[in-house]
DNA sequence: CAGCATCCATGCCGATACTG
DNA sequence: CAGTATCGGCATGGATGCTG
């Protein structure tokens, strides 16, 4: 099967759909290193809403990113953790950050000269 | 620096929200071998509305990954191209790739078990 | 504690009309 | 041809209140 990006059905994009989205990536990269419970998971992460993390957390699941535990106790405890599927992510979020390190000077120094440039041919106000 | 994710200024941050974008990808994919007008790059990427095709390249241009070129002619005349730094990107996206079509299969298939638990486990319409 | 339901502000994006 | 400007629908996501 080759895939081609213009294909809304190409893994590449549904992959980039997923992984591009702010909480997601912050889930994965908190579970990085065990279980977390849900209070936990909104406490390290942020300034994340409820419903946000809920959502996102749902959305991981059901790719079979993440795996949830309920415990039948009261109060409730719900457990987080990623599958091992999950723990392949982090090495894509790896290979951005990588890229990341190493070229954000450059792709800041291109915006300030932007913005410098653009505010220049400015006229007024 | 060590930059970590919760942190809105990380750079890998800042450059997923960038390649994250649909269109981003579209049009880098688009220009990753040769330079294209704009009318053309419309035409290749369907489904793009000039507005949104007009902001992402300035995007771009503004990161430095895509140059822009005038032509004084009438009728118009401009020319988009990756930048070297552009040309790099497209590494990240293969790496993307990579992960995506490897494991696609056990993302779909996670979904489909999901649904289909869910949809068990409701009662009725 | 963990989560669902609801309401509502904001902002994205498409459609349309106009210009150098 | 390659834009800019404007309007408006609609989805996204925050805030709040309620529940097992």
């Amino acid at each position: 099967m080759n895939w081609d990006v213009y294909n809304e059905k190409c893994p590449t994009r549904i992959v980039l759909d997923r992984i591009a989205d702010k909480w997601t990536v912050l889930i994965v990269v908190a579970l990085e290193n065990g279980t977390k419970r849900f209070g936990e998971l909104r406490r390290e992460i942020g300034g994340v809403s409820q419903k946000m993390l809920t959502q996102t957390l749902r959305g991981l699941e059901r790719d079979g990113l993440v795996t949830r535990v309920v415990y039948a106790s009261v109060p409730p405890k719900v457990e987080y953790s990623l599958t091992e599927l999950g723990r392949t992510l982090v090495h894509i979020f790896e290979s951005v950050r990588e890229w990341a390190e190493r070229n954000i000077e450059d792709v800041l120094k291109a915006q300030g000269d932007y913005d410098t440039k653009a505010a220049s041919e400015a006229p007024d106000e």
